[in-house]
DNA sequence: GTGGTTCCTGACCGTATGGTCAAATTCAGA
DNA sequence: TCTGAATTTGACCATACGGTCAGGAACCAC
C-alpha cells in the first residue's frame, strides 16, 4: 500500500511521509538503527505509532527509504565534478562542497556512517549499484587528469577516500571534535583552509 | 564485588573476564551498544548469561570496562611522538603507527567510532580527562616545531584530525572500502605510501 | 575427606519494543 | 449534505532483552 504507490500520493500522504522521514533521520542518526525506536520517531514526528505503520511497512522500511532518498544527495557533489573543468580546482571544489555538506547535513552523514559501521547490512546492494559505478567513473577521470600531467601522481582511490574521511570526520566525530576544540562549533572556518592546503599541496604537479 | 576487586582476582576470574571482554569487543564493535545483546556476548564467550552477570554488573559495565581498557592502547601511538625526535619523521611515523592500528585492531576502532557517533554518551568524561590533555600537549608540541621552522605552517589541531580521519577510515568504513576496492583487503599496502605522500607534502617546510 | 568459598546455571520476571486490528474520525468528491 | 475512501487511534499482542535468584557444582585449603 504505502509501499507501492501505484497512484499519486495525496497531500496528506506527502506531508506525513515527509514528517516521518524527517523525524526518523533525527532519531536514526542520533541512536543508530537498533537504538532508535518507533515510539521515538512517532513522538518526534508528532504522530501516533500505528499511524506511522500506516505509512510505512515497518521500522526497516523507514530506514531503507531514508537511505535511498539520501544516497542521491550524498553522491551529487562527486557527480558534479566536471571532466572538462580545470582538474585542480574541480577537486578542491569537491573538497569544499563535501565539507559544506558535513556542515549542513551532519545527520545525514552520521546516518550513513552508522550504516557502514555496522557493515552496511541494509545498504550493501546500494553501494554496489549506486556508489561503485560513480566511484569507478570518477577515479578513472582523476587518473586521466594525472596521466595528462594536470595533477601530481597519486592513487585516485585513496585520494577519494581521504577526501571523504577528512571532510566527514567533522560531522561523524562531532562529539570528539567539540571536546577537543573547547566546545567551539565543530567545523570552524579554519577547517576549510586547512583542507584546501592539504589537498592543494598533494595534487599540485 | 566483581566491580571492586579489593583482593587479587583468581585465575578463573582473570580468564573469564578476559573471555567476556573479548567477546564483548567483537559484538559491540559489530552491532553498537544498543545492537549488542547479552545473549550474543554470552554465546560468543562460551558462557551462560547469568555467569556473565556474575563477573560484570551489567551490559553497561562491560561496555565501560572495554572503553577504559582500550583508551590507553588507543592513545599510545600519539603519546609516543617524541619531542626530541626529528619533527617530520615523528609525524610520519605516527601516521604509520595509526594506520597499523587500523589494520591490527579494526574492532577497537569501530568500538570507539560507534561510541563517538552516538555522542559519546558513556565516554564524554574520558575524552575530557584522557584524550583532551594529550591532544593539547601534542598540538602544542607540533606548534613549537612549526614555530622553529621544522614543519610547514598548518593548524596542528586540524592536522591531527586529518591523521585520525584518514587512518581510521579504513577500519571504520571497511564495508564501503571493501566494495569499492572489489573485495580486496581493505587496507592495501598502497594506503601506506599514499598517506606518507599526503602528509609529507603537507608538512615539508 | 570435609567445610567453606567461589563459580555456574535453569527457571523466571518486568519492561520495552515492533507490530496488529477493529473501530472511530476526517476528508474529498458528487 | 451525503457517502465511500482515506486517515487516525486506543487497546492489544508476541517477542526479545536485561536482569534476578535460589540452589547446585566445582574448587581449595585444611
Amino acid at each position: 500500500m504505502a509501499n507501492t504507490p501505484a497512484k499519486k500520493p495525496s497531500r496528506i500522504q506527502q506531508r506525513n511521509r515527509k514528517r516521518i522521514l524527517d523525524a526518523a533521520l533525527e532519531v536514526f542518526s542520533r541512536h543508530g538503527y537498533r537504538g532508535a525506536t518507533l515510539d521515538q520517531i512517532a513522538d518526534e514526528a508528532g504522530l501516533s505509532k500505528p499511524n506511522i505503520l500506516y505509512y510505512f511497512d515497518g521500522k526497516e522500511d523507514i530506514h531503507v527509504s531514508l537511505l535511498n532518498q539520501l544516497m542521491q544527495t550524498w553522491l551529487d557533489p562527486l557527480d558534479a565534478m566536471d571532466p572538462d573543468g580545470e582538474p585542480l580546482s574541480e577537486l578542491l571544489a569537491y573538497v569544499h562542497r563535501k565539507l559544506e555538506m558535513s556542515r549542513d547535513f551532519p545527520r545525514e552523514s552520521r546516518l550513513f556512517a552508522n550504516e557502514i559501521l555496522q557493515g552496511a547490512p541494509r545498504m550493501g546492494p546500494h553501494l554496489k549499484s549506486g556508489l561503485k559505478p560513480l566511484f569507478d567513473k570518477k577515479t578513472a577521470l582523476i587518473q586521466r587528469w594525472i596521466d595528462a600531467g594536470k595533477l601530481a601522481p597519486v592513487d585516485p582511490r585513496h585520494l577519494v577516500f581521504s577526501i571523504w574521511a577528512t571532510t566527514q570526520h567533522y560531522a561523524d566525530f562531532d562529539a570528539q571534535v567539540r571536546v577537543l576544540l573547547n566546545g567551539e562549533k565543530s567545523i570552524p572556518d579554519s577547517a576549510d583552509s586547512y583542507l584546501d592546503t592539504l589537498f592543494r599541496k598533494l595534487l599540485t604537479p
